[in-house]
DNA sequence: ATGTCGTTTCGGTGCACGCCGAAGCATTCG
DNA sequence: CGAATGCTTCGGCGTGCACCGAAACGACAT
C-alpha cells in the first residue's frame, strides 16, 4: 500500500515555474505589486501573467486587493516566505561562493527585501550589532525562537526615533536564516519599522522592480558605521568560518572586542 | 527586463511530483530506504521508482551508498528536511483542525520521525518539558537559535542513562517548527540521541514503511508522563492558543505550575 | 460618448515529462 | 554455471500545462 500522500507537492508545484518563481521572488520584498509590474518582472505577456497570479491566489500563496482598474498582488503571509527562503537556501546551497560574487548579484547580496524587513550581509549585521550589542536577547516566554528588546535595546530604539507602538499583532522579533549569507538575520515587527525607519531616513534606497535595496550616500556615513560596528570585531572572531568579505563592509573598523559580559550601546548617533 | 532568475524554482519541480513526494515524505524520517521500499510506498514500479530517484539525486535532495546490489537512499541534510517541513507548514495550514482528526492520521499526528527525532504531539511535549523544566536554554555562542543543555538537563540526560559522546559535528540542538502542531519541538544530535534512546528502550516502535512512531505500553508507563508532566500546566497557561487537545496527552496531570524561577527537575525515574 | 489602459477569457499549439512494458546489466545464491 | 533478485535503460504513449494572439470586459479619462 502507498504512503499518505503528502500535500506539499501542491504547494512545490505552484513555486516550481520559472514565471511563478520570479514573480514570488519579487513579492517577497514584501511590498504589493500590480498584475502588470509582475508581468514585466516575469518577462511574459499579460495573459500569462493573469493566469499564473491566479493559480497563486487559488494555492494561498498569494493574496490579492482590487483597487480600481489595478489589482495588487502581495505574498499570504510570513509562512510563505520562510518556506521560499528554505528552499532558496537548499537550492543556492553550493553557490555561495561563485554565484554571489558575480556583478550582478552584488547588490542583491549586500542589502534587499525579505518580507519587509532587511537581509542580505547589511541584515545579517544588523541582526549581530543588535545581539552582540545586548540589545537584543531572547525572548522570556518563548526563549526558543522569539527575541526581545533588552533595556539597552530600548534606549537604542529611543534614540534613533522608532516608533514602536503599531508592532502588536505580528510577532515582534526572530531571528530568519538568510539564504544568501547563511547566518541569521532579523525578522518581525520590529524589522520591518526598522527598515522603515531606515528608508525614511534615506539611508536605504529602493530598485525599481527589484527587491534590491541601495546604500545612500547618507546611508554609507551613518547606516553603515552602525551596523558595521558590530560586525567588526564580530568578523574577527569568526574569521575562519566567515565567507570572503564583501567591499561593502570593509569600512573602517575602530571598535575591538569589549570585555566579555560587557553591555554594548551604540555610540550616540544624532540624527538630523 | 525581467528580474534576476531564482534558483528555487528547480527545487520546487523537484518536489512537486506526486511519486516523488511521497519518497521524500517517507525518507523524511531520517532512515536509509532501498530503491524498492521507496518503490512501494510511492505505488510505483520499479522503474519509474529508479527514473525518479535518479532525479531526487541529481537535484542534491537525495543522498545514495550502494550495497551490493541494493541501493539505499536518505535525504542529504538537515536543510532539505526543514525545506520540506517549511513546505508542508504552508500546504497543511488550513487542515490543522479538519485533516488531523481523521482517524487515519492519529498516529502520525501523535508521534514521528522528523529527519532523526522525535516529532508529533510527543515531540512538541518533549521540547516544552525541556525548555520548561530549565533543562534546555539559549546556547551561549548562538543565542538565536541554538540551545544547549543546563547542568540540570545534564543531570536528566545522565539520569536517562543517555550516551551523548557522539554529537560532535552536527548542531546539537534548536528548535524545529512542527507542521501539525504549529509549534516547536526538538531537533539536532541531542534529539536524535534521545528518539534513538526510546526505541531502544521499546518505549516507541517504529512503523514499518511509516514514519509513525508507536507508543508502547511500556512507553505509555514511563516516557508520556515523563513528557506530558511538563506539558501539563503548560497546557492550561497557554490554553487560549492551544488546538483541541488530542486523547493523547490526556494522561493524569499531578504537576502544578512551580513559581517563577524554580528550576524544574524531571522526578527520579529509575529505568530497569 | 469614445478612447485608453489594465486585466481577463478563449482557442489552439507545442513541449515537457511521468508512466509502463520489455529488455539489459549487475550482484548474489544454489 | 544458471536462476533469482534488485536496479537501470530504451521506446512509445498519453496527459498536463505554459505560452501566444485575438478578443472581450471593466474602470477611468477627456
Amino acid at each position: 500500500m502507498p504512503a499518505a500522500e503528502p500535500r506539499f507537492f501542491r504547494i512545490a508545484a505552484v513555486m516550481a515555474d520559472p514565471t511563478r518563481s520570479r514573480m514570488l521572488a519579487t513579492l517577497l520584498g514584501g511590498e504589493h505589486r500590480s498584475a502588470g509590474e509582475l508581468a514585466r518582472v516575469a518577462g511574459v505577456t499579460a495573459q500569462a501573467a493573469s493566469t499564473q497570479l491566479a493559480q497563486l491566489v487559488d494555492s494561498g500563496l498569494v493574496t490579492v486587493r482590487s483597487q480600481g482598474r489595478h489589482k495588487y498582488f502581495a505574498l499570504a503571509d510570513a509562512e510563505v516566505a520562510h518556506a521560499l527562503e528554505a528552499l532558496s537556501l537548499v537550492a543556492e546551497r553550493d553557490q555561495v561562493a561563485s554565484r554571489w560574487q558575480r556583478p550582478a548579484y552584488q547588490p542583491f547580496k549586500q542589502a534587499r527585501r525579505c518580507y519587509g524587513h532587511l537581509a542580505g550581509e547589511l541584515g545579517v549585521a544588523q541582526f549581530e550589532m543588535l545581539v552582540r550589542c545586548g540589545h537584543l536577547r531572547p525572548g522570556a516566554c518563548n526563549p526558543a525562537q522569539d527575541m526581545e528588546l533588552s533595556d539597552s535595546g530600548r534606549a537604542w530604539a529611543a534614540e534613533l526615533g522608532l516608533a514602536l507602538g503599531g508592532t502588536s499583532g505580528a510577532r515582534f522579533a526572530y531571528p530568519c536564516m538568510d539564504w544568501s549569507e547563511r547566518k541569521d538575520h532579523l525578522a518581525g515587527a520590529l524589522s520591518r519599522v526598522l527598515l522603515e525607519h531606515y528608508l525614511a531616513q534615506h539611508w536605504l534606497a529602493a530598485e525599481r522592480d527589484s527587491r534590491a535595496l541601495k546604500l545612500t550616500p547618507q546611508g554609507q556615513r551613518v547606516l553603515l558605521p552602525m551596523l558595521a560596528s558590530g560586525y567588526a570585531w564580530l568578523q574577527a572572531e569568526l574569521a575562519p568560518c566567515l565567507p570572503p568579505a564583501s567591499p561593502l563592509l570593509s569600512y573602517p573598523r575602530t571598535w575591538t572586542r569589549p570585555p566579555p559580559g560587557t553591555v554594548l550601546r551604540w555610540p550616540q548617533v544624532r540624527i538630523g
